[in-house]
RNA sequence: GGUUCCGUAGCUCAGCUGGAUAGAGCAACUGCCUUCUAAGCAGUAGGUCAUGCGUUCGAAUCGCAUCGGAAUCACCA
C-alpha cells in the first residue's frame, strides 16, 4: 500500500470516528503538495466540511491531529484555507530511496503470462508507398504503448496489418511495368519501398494529365476521372490479381518484397518489432461469411441492386455497404473478419488499434455492428486509439503530391544535426565510430521525444524550416543530464557503499525529487490505462528539471560530510535508473557519455 | 448540414477524474563556466485559459450556447 492509499484509509476511519458518516474512497483528493508550500502530500479538506459541520481550517486541523497520531511516518501538518498539507518523516524519504534505488524493477508490475492478452495493432501500412512522419507517430504510439502495458504487467501482443492488395499497389505495379520495367533497387541503387512509391507518384501525373486531355475533349471532370484509360488499365490489372493471374501476382510478390525489405530497414532504424504480421491479401475475404449469415438473421438488408448494407440510422450513423453487388468486400467488412479471426485466435481482453482519427467514424461503425448487431459480447472490449494527424505548415501531408517529410529522410536529418550540434560543442574525447553512435542515440532520440510529448489525440504542427529542436524540453536535454548523472557515478569511488543515517529533513530538492520518483509507478499506472505515453514523456521532464536545479546548486562528490554526500549518490544514481528506464518505455535509447 | 475532436503567452506545448497565485520550452533581454559535463542553471518580460451563460464553497478543467479550426459522413483504405 503506498501512501496515498494509506492515509486515505485513515481519512476514512478518521471521518467515520469524528463525525460519524461513511465517506467513498472517491471523495478523498489527495495530491502532491504544491511546492510554494510546505508539506509533502496534501488533503483537500472541503469535500468534508458539510459532514463536520466546522470551518474548513478547523476540520483540517481534526484531520490531521487524527493523521498524526494514526501514522507514524507522518511528522507534521499545516493547513493554509481547507488544504491540509501533511509533512512526513524524513526517514520515510531515506526509507524509499534506500529500499527501491536497489529494485531493477521499480514502478513496473511483473508481467502475467497467463492473463488473457492485449492485442495492439498498429503500423498497418500500404506497400505502394514508403512510409513519412504521419506513419511514424504511428509507430512510435503503438511501440511506446506496448512497452508501457508490458511495464503495467499486460500481456501485449504487437499486430501489424499489412495491406499489400489493392488498387493502390496495382497503380504503382501498372507504372512499373509500363515504363521502369528494367528498374529494380540494386540496379536503381534504390531503398525499394522508395522506388515503389515512385511508381505510384508517377501514375498519378499520368493519371492527372489523362483527366485534363478528357476535360479538353468535352467530358465532364467527374466522367473523366472514372474514364482515364491508365486507371481503368489498372482495375483491370487488379482483377488479374484476384484471378490469381500469374503475371500480375508474380509482379506483385516481386515488388512487395522491395518494399518489405525497404520497411524493414524503417522499422528496424526505429526499433520497432511485431508479434504478428498479417497480410490483407490473406484476410481480405474474411468478412463474408459472417455479413451473409447476418444477411440471413435479417440483421443486414439487401439493396435492390444487389448490395448487401446495414442501416445504423437508429443510432446516429448512417446507412453503410457491406458488400459490394459483385459480392466483393469492403474495408469495413474486413475489419469485421479481422475482428472476429483475433478474438478467436487470443481470447484477448482488449483489441486496441491504434489509427489516425481520421477513421474515426469507421471505428464507430465497426464496434456498433460488432456489438448491437452482430451481438458479439466482446465487441466492448475494441478499443480505437485515435491519434491527431502530423501536419505541415501547408496543412495535411499528400503522398499522392509528394508533400510528405520522409521517415528516412527525417531520421538521417535528425542524426545529422545532432552530429553537427555534438561537433560545434567540440567534444573531442569521441571517436569517429563513438561519435556516430551517440548522434544516431540523439537523433532519433529527439525525433521520438518531439512526437511522444504531445498528447495522442491532438495534431502534431511540425515545421521542417524550423525542424525540431535539441534544446529545452526536449530528449537531449534528458540524456544530456542522464550521461552527466553516469559521470558522477564513474567518477566517485563509493557508488557502491550502502546509504547510512542522514538528516535529510532540510533537504528540500532532494526531496522533491524523491516525492517525484515516489509518482513513477503512478505514472506508469495512469500512462498505460489512458494509453498515452505523453504522461511519460511529461513526468520524466518534471523529474530531470528538478534533478538538474539540484546537480547545478548543490555540491554532490564535492560535499563534506559523507552520509549526505552518499545520500545525493544513491539519489542521483536512482535519477538516473528511472529516467532511463522511463525514456525506455518511449523507446529511446540513453548515452553514458555525450 | 449531422457527428466527433481541438481552441491556454508571439510560436510549440503542459496543466483537464473540479482545488491554492495558470506552468514549461522556443524566440527576446540579463546574469552564472579557475569548482561534479554550460546540450546546463538562475532571472526579466510576455495571459480576458476563444466568447457568453450556468452548476459549485471553488471552473482553464464539468454542462449548455455561440464563434473559429480540423476530421468525417465512399461500393478508398
Amino acid at each position: 500500500m503506498n501512501v496515498k492509499e494509506s492515509l486515505s484509509q485513515v481519512v476514512i476511519n478518521t471521518i467515520e470516528e469524528l463525525y460519524a458518516t461513511t465517506i467513498s474512497q472517491d471523495s478523498i483528493n489527495i495530491q502532491k503538495t504544491r511546492k510554494e508550500f510546505e508539506g509533502d502530500f496534501t488533503l483537500m479538506v472541503f469535500p468534508f466540511v458539510k459532514i463536520s459541520k466546522k470551518n474548513p481550517d478547523i476540520t483540517a486541523k481534526e484531520i490531521g491531529d487524527s493523521l498524526k497520531n494514526k501514522l507514524d511516518y507522518v511528522e507534521s501538518f499545516n493547513v493554509v484555507k481547507g488544504f491540509l498539507n501533511i509533512s512526513l518523516k524524513h526517514t520515510f524519504w531515506l526509507d524509499f530511496l534506500q529500499k527501491e534505488s536497489k529494485n531493477d524493477t521499480f514502478g513496473h508490475r511483473t508481467p502475467s503470462e497467463n492473463t488473457s492478452p492485449i492485442l495492439l495493432e498498429f503500423s498497418s501500412p500500404n506497400t505502394n508507398k514508403p512510409l513519412h512522419l504521419g506513419h511514424i507517430r504511428n509507430n512510435l504510439l503503438g511501440d511506446a504503448i506496448a512497452r508501457i502495458l508490458t511495464a503495467n504487467g499486460k500481456n501485449v501482443i504487437r499486430l501489424n496489418l499489412v495491406n499489400d492488395r489493392g488498387i493502390h499497389i496495382c497503380k504503382s505495379m501498372l507504372m512499373h511495368q509500363k515504363h521502369f520495367a528494367n528498374e529494380t533497387p540494386q540496379s536503381t541503387n534504390t531503398k525499394g519501398d522508395k522506388l515503389v512509391g515512385k511508381y505510384y507518384v508517377a501514375f498519378d501525373k499520368q493519371y492527372k494529365n489523362e483527366i485534363e486531355q478528357l476535360a479538353e475533349s468535352g467530358i465532364p471532370k467527374d466522367v473523366a476521372e472514372k474514364k482515364a484509360p491508365i486507371l481503368l488499365e489498372a482495375q483491370e490489372m487488379l482483377r488479374k490479381w484476384e484471378d490469381e493471374d500469374k503475371a500480375v501476382r508474380v509482379l506483385w510478390q516481386t515488388m512487395n518484397q522491395w518494399v518489405y525489405q525497404g520497411f524493414d530497414l524503417t522499422y528496424k532504424r526505429l526499433g520497432i518489432h511485431f508479434d504478428k504480421t498479417y497480410y490483407e491479401s490473406d484476410t481480405y475475404l474474411l468478412g463474408k461469411k459472417i455479413i451473409e449469415e447476418g444477411l440471413k438473421k435479417h440483421v443486414f438488408y439487401q439493396h435492390e441492386d444487389g448490395s448487401i448494407r446495414i442501416d445504423l440510422q437508429a443510432d446516429g450513423l448512417d446507412e453503410k455497404i457491406l458488400l459490394r453487388a459483385d459480392g466483393t468486400s469492403v474495408y469495413i467488412t474486413q475489419d469485421i473478419g479481422n475482428a472476429v479471426l483475433r478474438y478467436e485466435e487470443y481470447q484477448p481482453s482488449q483489441l486496441v488499434y491504434v489509427v489516425g482519427n481520421e477513421q474515426n467514424y469507421h471505428f464507430d461503425v465497426l464496434r456498433l455492428i460488432l456489438a448491437k448487431k452482430l451481438a458479439y459480447p466482446w465487441a466492448n472490449r475494441l478499443f480505437h486509439l485515435s491519434y491527431g494527424m502530423v501536419e505541415l505548415p501547408s496543412g495535411k501531408m499528400k503522398s499522392r503530391e509528394g508533400t510528405v517529410v520522409d521517415a528516412d529522410d527525417l531520421m538521417d536529418e535528425m542524426v545529422a544535426m545532432a552530429k553537427q550540434k555534438t561537433e560545434e560543442l567540440g567534444k573531442t574525447t569521441f571517436s569517429d565510430a563513438e561519435i556516430d553512435e551517440l548522434s544516431e542515440t540523439i537523433g532519433l532520440g529527439a525525433l521520438k521525444y518531439f512526437i511522444l510529448k504531445v498528447d495522442p489525440k491532438k495534431n502534431i504542427l511540425f515545421n521542417p524550416d524550423e525542424s525540431i529542436d535539441l534544446n529545452g524540453n526536449t530528449a537531449p536535454f534528458i540524456q544530456y543530464t542522464y550521461a552527466r548523472i553516469c559521470s558522477l557515478l564513474r567518477k566517485s569511488t563509493e557508488a557502491s557503499l550502502p546509504l547510512t543515517t542522514v538528516d535529510i529533513s532540510r533537504q528540500d530538492t532532494e526531496k522533491e525529487i524523491l516525492r517525484l520518483l515516489y509518482a513513477y509507478p503512478e505514472t506508469i499506472e495512469t500512462a498505460s490505462e489512458d494509453l498515452n505515453p505523453s504522461l511519460i514523456a511529461n513526468y520524466i521532464y518534471e523529474l530531470v528539471k528538478v534533478y538538474n536545479r539540484f546537480y547545478q546548486e548543490t555540491p554532490i562528490l564535492k560535499e563534506e560530510n559523507q552520509a549526505l554526500r552518499l545520500f545525493r549518490l544513491h539519489l542521483s544514481a536512482f535519477t538516473a535508473r528511472t529516467v532511463s528506464d522511463a525514456m525506455s518505455l518511449l523507446g529511446i535509447n540513453m548515452p553514458e557519455r555525450m
